[in-house]
RNA sequence: GCGAUUGUAGCUCAGUUGGUUAGAGCGCCGGUUUGUGGUACCGGAGGUCGUGGGUUCGAACCCCAUCAGUCGCCCCA
C-alpha cells in the first residue's frame, strides 16, 4: 500500500476504465446530436450563489453534500458543481441566450457532491445530460425523455431499466398539495420519523418516498396529488403519457416520484434499475420552468435530465470495441531506423501502430501478443534486401511476404483506421 | 451524518486454539537451440499482513483507535 491513495470517494480512471466512460459519452453525444443537442461546457465551479438559489437551499445537495470553499482573495464563496442544470442555466443567462431559444445543449463532465461513497456512488463522479431551454409545450419533455431512452437504448440498457414518470404540477397546483401535505402530516407529526418531521417544514414532499415504515404507513392515507392538479397539469401530463406511448416507450406512472432539487415542476422522470442495489437511478430529470428566472433571467422554461456515467458503466454487459492494431517488428542491426519510419507511414495511414524496441524475435512477438496486436510486420535485414516485409496473422500464425511499398495499403484493407 | 461488515503479493484468496524464514492460483520476469508469440515444463522476483498504539516471552490472528472498500439508512446520477 503506498503512502498516497486517491481520495476517498475518488479513484484513477485507468485505460479499461475509461473507456467505458468515453463509450458512453460517445454514444450520448451522436444520439442527442440527432436530437439536435449540441455539446457545451461549463466551468467546473461557480459562484456558490449559483446552485443555492438554483437547486433550493433546504435541499440535502445544498445543505450538506457541496464542496464550497472561498476565493482566494476571500471576496466570494465558490462551489464545486454537484450538478450542471444550474450552470447551464447560469450561462443560458450570462450569455443572453433568451433570443435565441429553443436552446438545447449537451454536456459531459465530473460532478462532485460530499456523499458517503458506495458502489456506483462516488464524491467525484461523472454525469451526461441534455438541457432544452425555452420551450413550455409537453412535447419537449417528451423528445428530451426520448433522447434519454435512446440513449440507454443504445447502450444495450433499455431491458435493464423502467421509466418512472409523475407530475409535480405547476406552482398553483404544488403550492395547493403541498399545503394539503402539511395540514396532513401535521397532525400525525410525533408518528412521523425524525427526518420526516424536519422535511414537514423544508420539503413535505419528500415525505412520500420515504422509506421509513412508519412514514410509509402514513403515506398511504396523505392526500393524493392527482386530487390537488389543476386542470392545465393535468392536461400537460396526460400529454406527455400519450406522447410516451405513441413512441413505444413504457413508463411507470409513481405518485410518490419526488426529486429532491426544487427546481423542478411538471414532468419528473427517472430510469431506474434493481441491478445496482441501493443506487437504483441510473437517468433522471424533468421540468424546470422557473429556474431560469431564479437565477436571473427572463421567466423562461426549460426541461433536461442528466445520467450516471459510473452507473452506466457497471451496467454494461460488454467491453468496448477496441480498434484492432499492427506490431512493426525489426530485426537485427541497421532495421531500427526502417522500423520508425515505416510505423510513421502506417500511423499517417490511420492505424494503430506499436513498435518494439529490444529483445530477440521471440521477445518481440511475446509482446506484440500480448499487446494485443492484430499483425505484425517483421522487418528484418533479409526483408530489408529484398525490398518486402513479412506480414504475419497474429491470430492463425499465417505469414505473407509483401513489397515494402505495399504495405500500408494491404494493412489497410485488413483493419479499418481509426 | 448513522448502523453493519471486510482489509494478507499486481489480481482472487488460504493462513488451525496466538508459536520459527507468511502460502496458493492467476499475472509478471527469465529459461527450455540461432529469425517466430499463444500451449507445456523449469526457475525467479514480488508482502513492514491497511495504518498507529496496546496486551503477550511471542501478534496476520486478541484489544483500542484510525483510514479505506462494501452493504443498508440517507441522498441522488
Amino acid at each position: 500500500m503506498s503512502k498516497f491513495q486517491p481520495q476517498r470517494g475518488t479513484r484513477d480512471l485507468l485505460p479499461d476504465e475509461q473507456r467505458k466512460h468515453q463509450y458512453i459519452i460517445d454514444v450520448a453525444r451522436r444520439i442527442s446530436r440527432r436530437f439536435g443537442f449540441e455539446q457545451i461546457e461549463t466551468p467546473i465551479f461557480e459562484s456558490t450563489e449559483v446552485f443555492a438559489r438554483g437547486l433550493g437551499e433546504a435541499t440535502d445537495v445544498v445543505s450538506k453534500e457541496m464542496y464550497t470553499f472561498p476565493s482566494r482573495d476571500g471576496s466570494a464563496s465558490l462551489t464545486l458543481r454537484p450538478e450542471n442544470t444550474a450552470g447551464v442555466v447560469r450561462s443560458f443567462v450570462s450569455n443572453g441566450l433568451s433570443n435565441q431559444t429553443p436552446v438545447k445543449h449537451f454536456y459531459a463532465g465530473p460532478m462532485f457532491r460530499y456523499e458517503r461513497p458506495q458502489k456506483g456512488r462516488y464524491r467525484q463522479f461523472h454525469q451526461i445530460g441534455v438541457e432544452l431551454i425555452g420551450q413550455s409545450q409537453p412535447q419537449a419533455d417528451i423528445e428530451t425523455i426520448a433522447a434519454g431512452y435512446m440513449v440507454l437504448e443504445d447502450l444495450g440498457l433499455a431491458e435493464k431499466v423502467t421509466l418512472e414518470l409523475n407530475t409535480l404540477g405547476d406552482t398553483a397546483s404544488r403550492q395547493a398539495y403541498r399545503d394539503a401535505l402539511v395540514a396532513y402530516f401535521s397532525e400525525f407529526k410525533d408518528q412521523l420519523s425524525e427526518e420526516s418531521q424536519g422535511r414537514l417544514t423544508k420539503n413535505p414532499l419528500r415525505i412520500l418516498d420515504s422509506k421509513s415504515a412508519s412514514d410509509q404507513a402514513l403515506v398511504v392515507g396523505a392526500p393524493k396529488f392527482q386530487d390537488y392538479l389543476n386542470a392545465e397539469s393535468q392536461d400537460f401530463y396526460a400529454e406527455v403519457k400519450a406522447g410516451l406511448e405513441a413512441l413505444g416507450i413504457a413508463y411507470q406512472h409513481n405518485p410518490l416520484l419526488v426529486r429532491g432539487l426544487d427546481y423542478y415542476c411538471h414532468t419528473a422522470f427517472e430510469f431506474t434499475t434493481t441491478h445496482l442495489g441501493a443506487q437504483s437511478g441510473v437517468l433522471g430529470g424533468g421540468r424546470y420552468d422557473g429556474l431560469v428566472e431564479m437565477l436571473g433571467g427572463s421567466p423562461t422554461p426549460g426541461v433536461g435530465w442528466a445520467g450516471g456515467i459510473e452507473r452506466m458503466a457497471l451496467l454494461l454487459d460488454q467491453e468496448p470495441e477496441q480498434p484492432q492494431s499492427v506490431a512493426v517488428v525489426p530485426l537485427g542491426a541497421d532495421t531500427q531506423t526502417q522500423a520508425l519510419v515505416l510505423a510513421q507511414e502506417l500511423r499517417r495511414a490511420g492505424l494503430v501502430v506499436d513498435q518494439s524496441y529490444s529483445g530477440n524475435l521471440k521477445k518481440r512477438l511475446t509482446r506484440a501478443n500480448k499487446a494485443g496486436a492484430r499483425y505484425a510486420v517483421l522487418l528484418g535485414s533479409d526483408e530489408i534486401a529484398q525490398g518486402q516485409v513479412t506480414l504475419r496473422d497474429m491470430q492463425d500464425g499465417s505469414q505473407e511476404a509483401l513489397n515494402r511499398a505495399d504495405v500500408a495499403a494491404r494493412l489497410t484493407s485488413l483493419v479499418s483506421p481509426v
